[in-house]
DNA sequence: CCTATATTGTCCCGGATAAAGACAAAAGGC
DNA sequence: GCCTTTTGTCTTTATCCGGGACAATATAGG
């Protein structure tokens, strides 16, 4: 039961209707494709006759097209309708304090190029530059990808919806910077630029199949800082300043190490890489010693395989931070109740070590059974989560619902 | 933006733009009243003759009643248009341990008969059938309210949103309860179910006017236990389990002071009020040892008044109870990132006393400066938000947005 | 009193849309 | 060759918004 926002409403017109049940069939298409118009009228319970038109504004203006005829026990055969994902491509970008990386890929988010990096530049106005060569040579050398139809960006940092501005990137060391208009001037093209965690969260909803693709979600990222993003009922959860979902600042205890924040006791405090690592060499996470040389050059994935080669203080130190991972899904649990969790991050390579340690911690806390028995999906790094998600920040647009009263 | 649920869709049909059209106006009516139809068609930006046609409904419907001709400077005067909410009256319940709150008011939420309160049976069968004897008599007092739409109920527990049975209210030692059927049978009328910190938060997005009925909201209620309610995008927060909300039990510090649901450190356990009490008799929070038949017979306005005259103990206890009340207000706006907060219960009474400490403490924590500027409203006790949410329950529906797609 | 002007509310017609059903097209079985 | 089944298109009808005309009502000014 929703509430009509008043200062903001859209009223229906003689095209609403229409415009509904497009965008409807729309993504009827682009989930169960290869579909005929047939079994779309059965799953829109409406008469073949209104599918017929609406198909054909949609083939009209190239969002879908026809394929082979398929097969059928009697009776004339069906032609097949298919998202026109040929020809159309994205570029998403996923910018991060270690390097930047890209892709191409389809409308459904499918690669059409493997994955290549670059350096990030620390200072935004050489980055845009870099950054919008780069995407011009991509575009140049994969002509097979078809014309582009944006560039998405994800970003470790908060985004302000409105503007599309950088508010503030803690990691890159960016504040109040502008790099969308300056790179759609450079390329030519349209840029969406949002937050990771939420950029994850919103390819997550979008690219399920099924049972996946239903209720509400969280997506945590463990990386350098912790990013969430939230998809409840559907949309992003942004909040007045496009900066909610910072679950990685909500403390598990107020006195505990000190934050990048400046706070004391994050959530992210207790099982963001560094904490991880510092726990591993000693360091004192409460007070944030000095990082030694050796630390400086160890990553977590040596962590992982010195735990895996059975090294008892790495075992510890990994165990250390996925009761704290635990403890804080719990807290997400409690104040979102989602459907499923999606975990992402160079920990989860170490998943089958850490599994059972993160899920008693969750259900330590978590309220009810149903809350500790939510479901928990692990999210590879080989699948490119950012980048899905800056992916789908250019297609996502093109499916969503239109807006009404 | 939006992505369509495709389990569970809504395609547009003839009348879907009249539906959606006529919502629209009749909000317009509710927020605006006394409205001509002229100025209506004016908000609405759509011909005075598509909003006579959609008025006629209403008016049909008994929806809106015409009332007096208003004054303009030249040319014909307009009629003026109102909510019918004569005739149309709530009966709102508020459930709580120690006694139970009625009151009669209209569709909008304005009391048509002063409070009333009757004792809370711990056996809900026998529950049931007091209260449903108590509604029915106050209905019979009161035949100049009108018909009654329904009963709402505000309950200090989980409810199940679909099957409306109360999971667990733990202060009322209730569990798997059903009462909505039980009442609905004994009194003859429709009957809506929710948990208290979801209904405040529905009846303070439903009852504001202007600025505040803008953005995103989270109710805090501080009394026993900790209750919250989350408004996003005009919906009440669910969840999977109609459990989310649950900010209570995010913790301040895991090894914190045992709270009632098991778990440690939990918001509820640092500022409930047995915890501001126990502070200020000295009372082991961490351990929670027994309560003296002293502290029993003390209530949160007794300290309040005590602060007031000066105790320092008293002052102390409420200082530190506002202190962490501010450091949890900080999670919810990290997590959440509303437009603004509410807070409700007892304490509420000190606000005076305690709002420097509550907003420095949510200041140490919350992460941009926006973010510790968030709006904190307070609502007195004397608004019974409970109540108000109780009659929103009822009335809300009848103004809710059409589902569409 | 009459006229011009302004405002409100109603009515009618045209174009767009969904709903229902008829019809053509295509394929297999008897 | 005819019947049945299935797909996809086309036509008709009722509903609804969009636009404009028009009546009703009130004020200002001569």
């Amino acid at each position: 039961m929703r509430k009509i926002d008043l200062e903001n409403f859209r009223i229906a017109t003689r095209g609403t209707s229409r415009e509904i049940n497009r965008q409807i069939a729309l993504n009827l298409i682009r989930t169960h494709q290869p579909i005929s118009r047939a079994d779309l009228a059965r799953m829109m319970k409406v008469r073949r006759g209104v599918v017929t038109v609406l198909v054909n504004e949609l083939l009209e203006e190239r969002k879908v097209f026809e394929g082979t005829t398929g097969e059928a026990p009697r009776g004339r055969k069906p032609t097949f309708l298919y998202i026109e994902s040929r020809n159309r491509s994205v570029v998403a970008v996923d910018i991060r304090v270690s390097r930047t990386w890209l892709q191409v890929a389809d409308l459904l988010g499918r690669p059409l190029a493997p994955t290549e990096t670059m350096a990030t530049e620390r200072e935004p106005k050489r980055m845009v530059q870099a950054l919008a060569k780069r995407i011009m040579r991509l575009i140049e050398e994969h002509p097979e990808a078809g014309a582009c139809e944006g560039i998405g960006v994800a970003i470790p940092g908060m985004v302000d919806s409105r503007t599309n501005r950088i508010i503030h990137a803690p990691t890159l060391g960016w504040r109040d910077v502008e790099i969308d208009q300056a790179l759609a001037r450079a390329t030519g093209l349209p840029v969406q630029i949002e937050n990771s965690g939420k950029a994850c969260a919103l390819a997550q909803m979008w690219m399920a199949r099924g049972e996946e693709a239903q209720g509400d979600l969280a997506f945590v990222s463990v990386s350098d800082g912790i990013g969430v993003g939230i998809m409840i009922r559907g949309e992003i959860v942004r909040g007045r300043h496009n900066i909610a979902g910072e679950f990685g600042h909500v403390p598990l205890s107020i006195d505990g190490p000190r934050c990048s924040c400046g706070a004391t006791g994050c959530w992210e405090a207790y099982i963001s890489n560094l904490a991880t690592l510092s726990r591993y060499f000693g360091r004192d996470l409460r007070e944030g010693g000095p990082i030694s040389a050796e630390m400086q050059a160890f990553t977590i994935e040596d962590l992982i395989a010195r735990a895996r080669g059975g090294d008892g203080r790495a075992i510890a130190a990994l165990q250390a931070t996925a009761r704290y991972l635990g403890l804080g899904l719990a807290s997400i649990v409690n104040a979102i109740d989602p459907s499923r969790l999606y975990i992402g991050g160079e920990i989860v390579a170490a998943w089958d070590l850490i599994e059972s340690t993160v899920r008693e911690a969750m259900a330590e806390r978590a309220l009810t059974p149903h809350n500790m028995m939510t479901e928990i999906r692990v999210v590879a790094l080989s699948e490119y989560p950012r980048l899905r998600g800056a992916v789908a920040l250019v297609a996502a647009p093109q499916f969503a619902a239109p807006a009404v009263a």
